[in-house]
DNA sequence: CAGTATCCTGCAGGATACTG
DNA sequence: CAGTATCCTGCAGGATACTG
């Protein structure tokens, strides 16, 4: 897996567009960062389990805020992974869920971040041992 | 798949904590964080074809800084998925490889990307068909 | 309710210089 | 070669106020 472009392309190219060039080398990266970036897993995560309308997934994402909910949701509903239905009432409900699309990434996901934290328990005992041999080190 | 803590958690607490707060709610974050992070998840990519010296990841892992990929490799090595092999010979020769357990992880990972890469299609027509909505909207 | 608009700040991360 | 140290800046993202 080679994720490199020649690295004089970040330099001299039309200025102040090298992650514009970052992006257009891996076009899929923007969407990665989407689904893995913090908002974007958390929200496909609480949108695994269902339907919700926006201030119900405000209370489901722990700690996000309106402005940041909004632009994720704005985000993954681009790129297709979440599906936005406004009923024109007043008040307005909306409601948001996973695509099949999102709901076929979502899976992935998750079988990560359940493989992670799955084996926390050896990156503790990694990060124990790497911060002992530090301290030995140093001291 | 609940990621929530009370919201109160973060407003009402010893202050200026609110990131420890969130990362004391879910102790994988971290990782998942080293793991799928721009640096971690193109260092991991370019760790799994093999075994490889610091400058020769700066030239694979396109972009990325010095600094950013000692970091990035400092906490890799910590959570225990890369493995740091150093001869003290002059000038020093420092070996990185895929633990197993940074293996096992970075197959993961690299299915999800490979996942989103084999649905792009998809995502450019949503993006697409999104932003000709919009158009016609605002229009 | 479901957002948008504006303003502001901390910190990720780049640039540059230096070291064993 | 394989890094560390320092300085600096853009922008992610929070706070706050407002709207249909």
């Amino acid at each position: 897996m080679v994720v490199s472009a020649p690295p004089e392309y970040g330099v001299d190219m039309t200025d102040d567009l090298a992650y514009d060039v970052f992006a257009r080398a891996c076009p899929s990266r923007g969407t990665l960062e989407h689904v893995t970036g913090r908002w974007g897993s958390l929200t496909l995560g609480a949108l695994y389990d269902g339907s919700f309308r926006f201030n119900e997934l405000r209370r489901r994402v722990d700690g996000v805020s309106e402005k940041m909910l909004s632009q994720t949701l704005h985000a993954l509903e681009r790129d297709g992974l979440v599906h936005r239905e406004a009923q024109p009432t007043n008040p307005p409900r909306v409601d948001y869920r996973l695509t099949p699309l999102g709901r076929e990434i979502a899976e992935r996901l998750i079988g990560l971040i359940g493989l992670v934290e799955g084996r926390m328990p050896q990156v503790e005992a990694a990060r124990e041992s790497y911060d002992a041999r530090r301290a030995a080190t140093t001291v």
